[in-house]
DNA sequence: ATTACATGTTATGTTTTATCACATCATTTT
DNA sequence: AAAATGATGTGATAAAACATAACATGTAAT
């Protein structure tokens, strides 16, 4: 359950957006100028990632390599969309205009996501210890 | 394979730590001052947590909700982690000496990272979506 | 050749975080 | 009780990270 937290919290700031993806601030600013992405804000402003954004952004990334523009990626976002809901026809949304940031109500209380938290963290403890050296990711620190 | 990735990964800026754990700026500093966490750090010197650094912190937030202080939670994760490596003896570092941070060479290529991040985002993806009603985390944006 | 696309670069302002010093309040110790 | 210690709050100050905007540039489309 709820492991959906993980990939949709807005948790990372743009730079380590910038290393987890190989793209510059710039590029992700474009794209989410063009409706590609919609990271959340903090309350001052600054971009909020979530691992979903972040898979968007990797997929955007392997896609503008095969040499599909933002119009093709739009178009290809768009059609997976739609296989996905079938139902709500709704305008295509042509233009390029962002898609409108989601401002949501919260329905968990701090503590509830805490505890939700550490239970997944507790969890996701289990199955991963020592399977990789230790340090593989030095090129994050220092 | 390899979550030890997301795990180890240090990706998370204070502010958003102080969300994620209720605990305050000043805390999570006092705590990695007393050795208890030790935060990557980015070449501008700011602290950078990875999900094990975050699981600690909730850990020791329990911990001193429960009335147990610092010197107590260093015994608890001392004896821990003597459990886990009942090998090496080593000095039970009883000073006030931060442990030394992580400082580790590099084994991944920067493309071979992103591959990897790339499997565990897609991975990741098959089994969670639509679980929870989209928005909870609300709170975390503005 | 012009235009549009995608990105780099630079300038400037704001937010976030760092360290440090001092204040406070509850517990121990003397 | 007084003093010391432990844990945290608060404020000052500096630097890092990030925001937006404007302009530059190379490549592709018209």
């Amino acid at each position: 359950m709820s492991s959906h937290i993980r990939r949709s919290m807005p948790l990372f700031p743009i730079g380590i957006v910038m290393q987890l993806t190989g793209l510059s601030a710039r590029q992700i600013r474009y794209y989410e100028e063009h409706g590609l992405v919609s990271p959340a804000r903090t309350e001052g402003n600054r971009r909020l990632f979530s691992f979903n954004d972040i898979d968007r952004l990797l997929e955007i990334k392997d896609l503008i390599e095969q040499g599909v523009n933002l119009a093709g990626i739009k178009q290809i976002f768009a059609s997976r969309k739609q296989a996905e809901q079938p139902e709500q026809p709704k305008q295509p949304n042509k233009s390029n205009t962002p898609a409108t940031p989601k401002v949501v109500k919260q329905d968990l209380s701090e503590e509830e996501l805490r505890e939700l938290l550490r239970t997944e963290l507790m969890q996701a403890g289990r199955f991963n210890r020592a399977t990789l050296r230790q340090g593989d990711m030095a090129r994050f620190f220092h």
